[in-house]
DNA sequence: TTCTCGAGCAAGCAC
DNA sequence: TGCTCGAGAA
């Protein structure tokens, strides 16, 4: 059921004189996936395989081959990877005489989902004006709703709203009873069971209440309307090819949505690796990738096997952790590159030590002429550099840190965003609420009043707002009044199309002086508001400006700031998660204690180990060239802390005797557990002694 | 009703 | 350490 080529096939697979050099340099596995035609797809791709070409010269082909650019629909799941595959297929398709790669449609699930909610948001019942909740907004309205339903048993400790989102969002991606999903995930809350259904139908109800959605609704909705029989055919009317990467990481949701593409006659692309499933936690899971032929019927299956990435001896260490997986389906990664040195296994004392370490190793690779960014650094947690950091930063070498904390999550700029998603909507409840606490003397119960009239009946437009304002205002101690009225006039003056920027720009000065007296650092704070300002300036308008950030949120504060001149050079600091796809010529893996990998809190279940042990093979797939990986040998359990307390770590579960002879051991000078060994150098031969195995 | 202060406790990955 | 929550003062 397939739209039919307009060139038939022979024309392109007999003339290889005329086929685009590209083509030639893929390998036979490759070149059958790009040129596959005739039913659904699965690519199974290890790491290093050469995934993101393939799935880029498959866009190219089909573009080749007739398809208009706009009908190919490439599903990613951040917007790094998207960026990467449009411009890699675009250069790629430019190469050969069609040209159009730019226009086809691109994004992560949630950005492709926004567009087309947005598009139906009359046949959803939402209204068109809708806001997005990122994940702290969320947790806010499910606080709110939590002390409206007065959860006061105080005999057990209630969740708090960051669990109770987590525990809600997971239900919702999985598509699964409240009941399991506590069960399995989150058995310490099952007794509040009861509470919490009720808890969490009253957070849909006032979602929609409150006009918003937050982002597992943009992929709720997106499924409901692939659902219905008219919505789905007119959205898919638009579509020729659905490529999905990463497969291994879609929710039931999301397979939900590509069948629902698949069932309007659209050609379904799956690429991915049930071997590097880590988002276990958002309730994606490796079995529906394995599912994929079954579910996509006459789907063809090509695997890709052979490595480009790394040296065999790298290799050797990761094929070791995969093999440690019964359930997995085994897979050898082929080294395509020849030699190479084996992966180094690094004892230290603790992660102080660790950071010394790395900063000397890291110097010394520049000096031999190895740019700071082809080496990085990859951790557990975003928490695990900070020693790391203090480190870098105190011998001034320049470095880039990925995952962990977002700018976007400081309360001054949510502050300032609220303001934003004013001018957009006026009757937008949550963002006053927000804005109206930062006065002085204003608290949840004024600010109760103040919203209450402002909205009174119906929600105000920019036009009505001064007139609700001049009453509203009286709900507030007048100290509060004479701050609160520059607010509501440069919200009231971004009607009709002013410019984003200008507007951005107003909001800043009426909302300075709020943030400045609110927060005992509020001067360092505003800066960061200018930073935003001047991301707005570059935007559209202001409503997609705002959907945007919630959707894509800038790492740090210095990613917002001119994009680094090309002769910068940084050392990468990343998390795993956030490291996924990308490579590094060296690669450090920091804290591969157990406790850590596996993170203690995982240590639970086999399945939970199972996803950090892919974890801890995703970080080590990443290295071209070298690879190195620490063990301290004493954490301390509050870094940072002026206490002592510490513990005495072995090394990952993970690095099995097995793997540990694949590398190359060292245990560093002031290691303790070396100088109790004798002499300061490793031993031949160790003994692992554990019970661990009783608790598995 | 708001604000301040101290006690107690915690837990990561991300669209 | 740094957040959240509850008690008590302004």
């Amino acid at each position: 059921m397939f739209a039919p080529a307009p060139d038939p096939p022979s024309l392109l697979f007999d003339a290889p004189a005329e086929e685009p050099a590209w083509m030639a340099e893929l390998n036979p596995e490759q070149r059958a996936a790009a040129q596959h035609v005739g039913s659904h797809l699965l690519v199974l791709a290890g790491a290093g395989t050469g995934k993101t070409t393939t799935l880029c010269s498959r866009v190219a082909c089909l573009v080749e081959n007739g398809t208009p650019a706009e009908r190919i629909l490439l599903l990613t799941f951040t917007r790094r990877a998207a960026r990467e595959m449009l411009t890699r297929a675009q250069a790629l398709a430019s190469s050969g005489e069609r040209s159009g790669a730019q226009r086809v449609v691109g994004g992560t699930f949630h950005s492709a989902a926004h567009r087309i909610v947005r598009e139906h948001a009359g046949t959803l019942g939402l209204a068109p004006d809708f806001s997005l909740l990122d994940a702290g907004d969320a947790s806010d309205v499910m606080d709110l709703v939590r002390q409206e339903q007065g959860q006061a048993e105080h005999a057990k400790r209630f969740p708090r709203k960051g669990t109770l989102v987590d525990i809600y969002s997971r239900t919702v991606n999985a598509q699964r009873p409240l009941r399991d999903v506590l069960k399995e995930s989150f058995p310490w809350c099952e007794e509040h069971g009861d509470a919490l259904s009720g808890l969490f139908r009253a957070y849909t109800a006032r979602k929609r209440a409150l006009g918003v959605l937050d982002l597992d609704d943009l992929l709720v909705f997106w499924r409901a309307l692939m659902r219905d029989d008219e919505a789905a055919a007119r959205i898919a009317a638009g579509f020729d090819h659905v490529l999905v990467d990463e497969y291994q990481d879609v929710n039931s949701l999301q397979v939900d949505i590509v069948a629902g593409f698949a069932e309007q006659a659209c050609g379904v692309t799956a690429v991915g690796d049930d071997f590097q499933a880590i988002y276990g936690f958002r309730s994606a899971s490796a079995t529906h990738i394995l599912e994929f032929p079954k579910r996509f019927s006459g789907a063809a299956t090509i695997t890709l096997e052979r490595n480009y990435r790394s040296v065999q001896p790298l290799l050797d260490v990761a094929n070791g952790v995969s093999a440690q997986d019964t359930e997995g389906f085994p897979k050898a990664l082929r080294a395509q590159r020849a030699g190479g040195e084996r992966a180094a296994l690094v004892y230290v004392r603790d992660q102080a030590h660790e950071a010394t370490v790395i900063a000397d190793r890291v110097l010394a690779a520049r000096e031999d002429g190895m740019l700071l960014r082809e080496q990085a650094v990859l951790a557990r947690t975003g928490h695990d550099t900070d020693l790391l950091e203090l480190e870098l930063s105190r011998r001034r070498i320049p470095y880039k840190k990925y995952g962990g904390l977002k700018y976007f999550d400081a309360a001054h700029v949510k502050d300032l965003l609220a303001a934003l998603r004013l001018t957009d909507r006026p009757g937008d409840e949550l963002a006053w609420f927000r804005v109206l606490q930062l006065l002085d003397g204003v608290g949840p119960s004024r600010a109760r009043r103040v919203v209450d009239v402002l909205l009174g009946g119906d929600p105000p437009s920019l036009t009505t707002l001064p007139e609700r304002w001049a009453s509203a205002r009286e709900e507030m101690p007048t100290s509060a009044q004479e701050l609160a009225d520059p607010l509501a006039a440069a919200i009231g003056s971004c009607a009709d199309g002013a410019a984003a920027g200008v507007c951005a720009e107003r909001l800043r000065e009426a909302v300075a002086p709020l943030v400045r007296g609110h927060y005992i650092d509020g001067a360092v704070r505003l800066q960061d508001l200018d930073v935003l300002c001047g991301m707005a300036a570059e935007a559209r308008d202001l409503r997609s400006f705002v959907a945007e950030l919630v959707l894509d949120p800038p790492a740090s504060a210095g990613d917002l700031a001119q994009p680094p001149h090309l002769d910068d050079d940084w050392l990468v600091l990343s998390t795993v998660h956030s490291a996924k796809g990308l490579e590094w010529q060296s690669v450090h893996v920091i804290a591969a204690y157990d406790g850590n990998f596996p993170a203690d809190m995982a240590a639970g279940t086999r399945e939970s180990i199972a996803e950090e042990r892919r974890l801890f093979y995703v970080a080590l797939t990443r290295a071209r060239r070298s690879l190195a990986i620490y063990v301290p040998r004493r954490y301390y359990h509050r870094p940072g802390a002026r206490d002592d307390a510490h513990g005495y770590g072995k090394a990952s579960r993970f690095l099995t005797p097995e793997v540990q002879a694949l590398c190359a051991i060292s245990h560093l000078a002031d290691d303790p557990v070396a100088a109790s060994a004798g002499g300061g150098h490793a031993p031949a031969r160790r003994i692992e002694v554990s019970v661990d195995e009783l608790f598995a």
